[in-house]
DNA sequence: TGCAAATGATACGCAAGCGAATTAGTTACC
DNA sequence: GGTAACTAATTCGCTTGCGTATCATTTGCA
């Protein structure tokens, strides 16, 4: 036997499961890739459209509030920005009162896109969450959100 | 209001959460960043290291088969085993049965790195499920792996 | 046997992340 | 008021993914 990578006491399962499998990565990128599939006909990606979401929950917002709010670095947003501006789905205007920031607002092509989001987002749930206890799943997305924290705050201690 | 993003009956949970943040996506990402982290002083990153793993598995194993068993392509193994001879993790051998075919075998740097990593999870691990009950973790597990293979059948359909 | 089809690895180009460095503009303080 | 420190956005270069195309080799079938 090698070292036992189940990272926890034996008897308990883990993030390395039975399979040896990331599976918290895994299952980002089949996500991703299953979206991305969906939203190609429209011209956009789902990091692309993630953007759009945070638009339509407040416009005209500035492109680092933009990042601080998907917690990516503004270096990432700076390009999707590029992607659907050149596509026509946000406009990105210079904020009179701060010259160096741009404010990203949605045009209507971009507003209805969040509409097509959503139904995108349905059809994914619906196949991801095929034949699994409705309550697991709710345990799922809070235990899933308390990790997530967990990590946040480890990472912003480092 | 706008759309309805929870992507399921407005009293359901979706991956969607009420914070409107794709929180698969982000998990994999903030723990994609915290083992590199630690990983860094070892030369290596996370997805390298996997190879090790799937080495510690079963050495000598063809780049196919490795980008089978991590379920990504071909290409992909192709420039992660070139990080990992370039450091001297592992090694390319031409199959004498098949010249076509590279077998990968591990060096005995690669092997110690599986149980650098080893401890690696178990901290990550640590963090990651800190103040959450056990039970719930392994329903997590449990669901993640099946809305994985839900995906996947999904996306083997398209 | 010989040629077509399949397979293994790689090069190229793309997207989404990051960090570090750069430029432009703003704030803060002496 | 002027300089130092900070902030917003971008450029560059990196990693990890993908798809497509290419090349060498192997397999399969007529």
């Amino acid at each position: 036997m090698g070292p036992d990578l189940s990272g926890q006491a034996r008897s308990r399962p883990s993030s390395l499961t039975v399979d040896y499998k990331p599976v918290f990565h895994e299952l980002a990128r089949v996500r991703a890739i299953l979206f991305d599939a969906k939203l190609a006909p429209h011209g956009i990606t789902i990091s692309q459209a993630w953007v759009l979401v945070h638009l339509w929950q407040e416009d005209g917002l500035s492109q680092s509030k933009i990042a601080e709010r998907m917690d990516v670095a503004t270096v990432t947003t700076s390009k999707l920005i590029d992607k659907l501006e050149e596509h026509g789905f946000v406009t990105r205007q210079v904020d009179p009162s701060d010259r160096r920031s741009n404010l990203v607002f949605a045009t209507d092509e971009g507003k209805a896109l969040v509409r097509v989001l959503t139904k995108i987002v349905y059809e994914v749930d619906e196949v991801a969450n095929a034949g699994i206890d409705p309550s697991d799943i709710a345990t799922t997305l809070t235990v899933l959100g308390r990790m997530r924290e967990n990590l946040k705050v480890e990472l912003a201690r480092i």
